[in-house]
DNA sequence: AATAATTTGCAACATTATTGCAATTTATGT
DNA sequence: ACATAAATTGCAATAATGTTGCAAATTATT
């Protein structure tokens, strides 16, 4: 049995090609994907339903996690911890190139606390920053 | 002159009702909005199409910003300093009710800076937080 | 009041997302 | 390996969201 399917199983998920792929596809490219950049690869193989349908599932069973962007597109990004815990992992940064416009995690990085105003209770944080990532910096 | 179409001119908008109406209503209820948000309320004034344009002009013109949100929904916000001055103020923290839903800017916290990889260069940082917001924490 | 430039509404179109249902595929127990 | 139950897939239809072109109306300016 593969590293994926493994991942799947330990999820609830059931074992099928379009969530093998998939989910490979995540962990290939470690930066936040829209159902568009999957739809253009996988046009051909699978249905366009179906990959929503699939990110659904992955969103709901922790797989995947939402990231938040400010262009009015849902992104999708691996939570950290794949499969081998239940692990809450949502308060982390991501990274958004403006040159490439890729959206990584930087899942090693910490958000510092914060004071709110009074009444205002913290349940998650998502750092969202801007600039210029590591492969675009010449 | 009304307070609203002094803002208008300033950045450089003419004013009309539209305008007049949609500003109002960012700067009455202060939480981010969406188009379908704006079009429920003025559905039977405007039209559809001129509630976008709004939107961007308001957009381009420094009014408003994008609100990062994890919904696939563009959300808009007022800019801190309305018309004032030619202030960046991105970089802020956004509140995300779990309840309500609401989007609010927290625009007197400053987001902490952050030691980032080698080689990423930061220019603008959103700071998003989930939680209970101070109206529905009873 | 006349003019130039911008904005609006309408219609058409494009893109993105959701739902129902029959056919297929997966996991499970034998 | 095979039959069965349950979940997943593809297709078609529909809904929701966003964009573009153009004529008519509105705004700012002289």
């Amino acid at each position: 049995m593969q590293k994926v399917e493994a991942i799947l199983k330990e999820h609830d998920l059931r074992v099928t090609p379009t969530r093998v792929k998939i989910l490979k596809t995540f962990m290939l490219q470690h930066n936040a994907l829209s159902h568009a950049d999957l739809e253009t690869q996988f046009k051909s193989e699978f249905d366009r339903v179906t990959i929503y349908r699939t990110l659904t599932s992955f969103l709901e069973n922790g797989l995947l996690h939402r990231v938040p962007d400010d262009s009015g597109v849902a992104k999708y990004a691996l939570c950290k911890h794949d499969g081998t815990a239940h692990n809450h992992d949502d308060d982390h940064v991501h990274f958004k190139c403006k040159k490439c416009e890729k959206i990584e995690c930087l899942h090693d990085l910490e958000i510092p606390r914060l004071h709110l105003p009074k009444k205002y209770i913290m349940e998650d944080a998502n750092l969202l920053i801007e600039g210029i990532c590591a492969d675009c910096n010449p």
